[in-house]
DNA sequence: TGGATATACGTTATAGTATAACATAGCGCA
DNA sequence: TGCGCTATGTTATACTATAACGTATATCCA
């Protein structure tokens, strides 16, 4: 079952397609709720592996402070944004912003290789409904 | 044994010794075998009890990315800078930058409660010691 | 004084997140 | 055909975190 370099397994896509069904991130248990309903039998592992291939394919990533998972094109750049409220994700454009702390550790000798920047709140939308 | 205000018990004094005496971040259950080494039996509840009331103090912080947690020294930085190679974690200070990117969101109409910055990496140091 | 309340901690159990290890199956190709 | 590769299945277990309930001690104040 070799699998074309640059194309999604049945697995992948279908967690890919619960993923960005959503709206708002899903954890890997609620991915695997779904794939049981679709499918019958599934164990932890196969959906592990499906985030697994797709985070490395760079189609989605971990929200670290949720532990869950969300496609990165409603999360795109580096910074991600998070409604405590409503649970909405969205990525928001900072690029001077990660460009300035890049060079500042640059500077410091630091080699990064990986950034994390999430920021919870309420969306305003959310503040809206309560006003 | 109601507590003074501002003052630790026996138990988070503990964790924030372990934390402190660590190079590197522990993870709860790290802190909790410490914790047993130190006193006999010991449950987790216990631990973590101790790392929310010293999180709420604001002594220590939870690094999301190594889910584990670390003492804060002196000031609250915003950015977390943590080495793969040796595991040890420093707090940058950027005030410049968290502040464009509270603006920002403010301009966007989003309430911001709550940051997590941590950047991954390698070391000044640990890049020599492999040069 | 004594009882109402509040806080910290003990204890048991369980929920929630993630991976190790081994087995099976399909595919490309020498 | 037989070998090696990749994806998936399957079982078990490790790791992280919290719910729920019980006990002890301190504090407040009627």
């Amino acid at each position: 079952m070799a699998q074309a370099a640059g194309e999604l397994t049945l697995n992948q896509s279908q967690v890919l397609g619960h993923l960005r069904a959503a709206n708002a991130p899903m954890t890997a248990y609620q991915l695997l709720g779904r794939m049981q309903n679709d499918r019958g039998a599934v164990a932890p592992p196969t959906v592990y592996r499906a985030l697994k291939a797709l985070e490395e394919a760079g189609l989605i990533r971990r929200i670290e402070t949720l532990r869950a998972w969300a496609p990165v094109a409603t999360v795109r750049p580096g910074v991600v944004v998070i409604c405590d409220d409503c649970g909405t994700v969205r990525g928001v454009e900072a690029p001077g912003l990660l460009e300035s702390l890049h060079e500042r550790l640059v500077a410091e000798g630091f080699a990064e290789a990986r950034k994390t920047i999430e920021v919870h709140g309420r969306c305003g939308d959310c503040a809206e409904d309560r006003a």
